[in-house]
DNA sequence: GCCGTTTTCGGCCCGACTGTTTTCAGTCG
């Protein structure tokens, strides 16, 4: 009696995704053709980015126009979602026990040790495998030794130490300590941070540091002795690799100055776009690594930076953020790459938090750090009456704010303040306050702070309706997920994105580092439906205004121009579009 | 298992480091 792996009523496609990875991992295991693993591991990664309703995709078949889904794997998703299983996922799981799947996650153990450790001395789990290695039988195994045995043992203290990842902001600061430390050093010409922090990915597994230099000794040297290193996991020539004390893995790789261009583009990754490049430089008969671009007679096409790597292989060139196999390459072929947003672009931000509720900066300190940073407008977005617990505006404080913004305004100008609120979006979908006070405001971003365990059909029942009020500008952190800690809330993403759209209701990139939230992902989805997105900081003091650049980085990553923006807008045009939105909306 | 400007068969990216090996397999990115 085959068991179900998911729930076919509730299983969404992140649920549809693990599935298949786990089989990839399975099949592995089990000495499966890797081509035929590799299709599965795609068929996840394309399936976690598409945005529309799996459901729907199924009926409509649509699903099998995504790449990497074929007729097998298509077939097998539908299984899944009727019965909760499929055919080949039970035989595997006949083979590979549960707990052989979680020995995979520890560093050093891929699945030929695993499968060794499994057929040899029938263990089948990080528990059973931590008691063989105490007891010394894991350095008797074919092919292992003391030094495995004990790399296995570290590597399951580092596996509970250190489960998560961190966020892009984290990973940042102590990624450019080490960073700085080491493009100083004599020697050292071209350098770059590389990875998924120079890809802006919202969270980072470890962090690539890449210089070219004639010698690498010593600068190997200096990188394993640093301060901040913990542990030397491997240290040679071209490549070392460290764990900070903080936990996060460093690799640095030092490659020769005329390597250079081809290495920082695979450093930078992603994996699958360098997976596309490569096919791409084969097909034109090259052979493309991360020392050079070669003919087949083994001569090399130098190459001074990335854009004459990419112009070598009829590409124009790709932002490191648009680099995750989505797209771009298609695109910078037939050259219709989006122009992107820059931070230079964005010429205020709303939604910011001051000392009327819980912020921790009063009104004038925030324009006054706004106007500093540059900008030329600064947005209010304090919590509405109903969130007492964060010092939520009665009447009485939204006016005597508002009288406080005038004044502000007169003695600031040409800079502009405009008074926004961030309204709770009730249970029932509705805002915070009755709408003569609604109409006071310049704009308002309507978020959900309460309730978040709603079904998907009620919770999307009630942001749609926040979209549909008339006075709702944006809305605030649209899936309420926390990175690394808490999961968005129950939500039919591309019914709200389309809702938006129709009632040209601003998504906001909410870019306080934890949130970061639409994901960019979705904010692609967002730019195609024809809605608009509008970069917000959420700050809570006069330094986390720059955490809009982190919202940059999630706008670029999902395809956006200045002019999909809102922030882009000038405070004249602003004032207009305000009330030309007013007006449509038929308020007075 | 997927895919197609080498298109329905035959290919699917490539190299560094470690540990165990007397020439290479496994893992990782």
């Amino acid at each position: 009696m085959p068991t179900r792996i998911v729930d076919p009523k509730t299983a969404n496609k992140d649920d549809i995704a693990r599935v298949l990875d786990d089989t990839a991992v399975m099949l592995e295991i089990t000495g499966a053709n890797p081509f035929r693993i590799r299709a599965f591991s795609n068929a996840a990664r394309s399936l976690e980015e598409t945005t529309e309703d799996l459901r729907e995709m199924v009926k409509s078949r649509e699903l099998l126009d995504v790449r990497g889904i074929g007729k097998g794997i298509f077939a097998d998703i539908e299984s899944l979602l009727t019965t909760g299983t499929f055919e080949l996922y039970e035989d595997l799981r006949k083979q590979v026990p549960a707990g052989v799947l979680a020995m995979l996650r520890i560093s050093g153990m891929g699945p030929k040790k695993v499968k060794l450790v499994y057929d040899e001395l029938g263990i089948k789990s990080v528990e059973e495998l931590e008691h063989a290695g105490r007891a010394g039988q894991l350095a008797d195994l074919p092919g292992f030794g003391e030094k495995t045995q004990t790399n296995i043992l570290s590597g399951i203290a580092r596996m509970r130490k250190y489960q998560s990842r961190f966020l892009y902001s984290d990973a940042f600061f102590q990624a450019n300590e080490i960073y700085d430390a080491i493009r100083v050093l004599p020697g050292v010409e071209q350098h770059i941070l590389g990875g998924s922090l120079r890809r802006r990915k919202e969270t980072i597994g470890d962090v690539d540091i890449l210089v070219s230099a004639d010698v690498s000794a010593p600068i190997m040297d200096v990188f394993t002795t640093l301060d901040q290193v913990a542990t030397v996991v491997a240290k040679g020539d071209t490549k070392s690799s460290v764990i900070l004390q903080t936990g996060i893995s460093v690799d640095l790789r030092v490659v020769k100055h005329e390597e250079f261009a081809f290495a920082s583009h695979y450093f930078t990754g992603s994996k699958r776009h360098n997976t596309e490049v490569r096919a791409r430089a084969k097909k034109l008969g090259y052979k493309l690594n991360e020392y050079g671009l070669f003919n087949d007679a083994g001569k090399p096409t130098p190459c001074k930076n990335e854009t004459a790597l990419f112009e070598t292989l009829g590409l124009a060139y790709i932002a490191p953020e648009l680099r995750e196999n989505t797209g771009e390459i298609e695109a910078a072929a037939s050259g219709t790459l989006p122009q992107l947003v820059e931070e230079s672009d964005i010429r205020g931000v709303f939604h910011c938090h001051t000392t009327y509720s819980d912020g921790r900066s009063t009104l004038s300190e925030m324009a006054e750090a706004a106007r500093t940073l540059g900008h030329k407008f600064f947005g209010t977005g304090d919590h509405s009456q109903t969130a007492v617990y964060a010092g939520g505006l009665t009447i009485e404080k939204v006016r005597e704010q508002r009288d406080e913004v005038d004044r502000l305004n007169e003695e600031m100008a040409p800079f502009v303040i405009f008074h926004g609120i961030e309204s709770d979006i009730l249970a029932d979908g509705a805002l915070d306050y009755p709408d003569d006070v609604l109409a006071s405001f310049d704009y308002i971003v309507a978020s959900i702070h309460s309730q978040f365990n709603m079904s998907e059909s009620e919770m999307t029942k009630r942001i749609v309706a926040a979209i549909e009020n008339p006075y709702t500008t944006m809305i605030g952190h649209p899936t309420g997920r926390v990175l690394l800690s808490r999961d968005g809330y129950n939500v039919n993403l591309q019914t709200l994105i389309d809702a938006a759209a129709a009632n040209e209701v601003c998504l906001e990139i909410n870019s306080y580092p934890n949130r970061l939230d639409l994901d960019w992902r979705h904010v692609r989805a967002v730019k195609e439906a024809g809605g608009a997105i509008v970069i917000n900081p959420d700050a809570h003091h006069t330094k986390d205004i720059e955490f809009y650049r982190y919202g940059v980085g999630v706008a670029r990553k999902g395809w956006l121009e200045k002019v999909d923006v809102l922030n882009s807008k000038t405070p004249s045009q602003l004032t207009k579009y305000f009330a030309a939105r007013r007006k449509r909306k038929g308020i007075s």
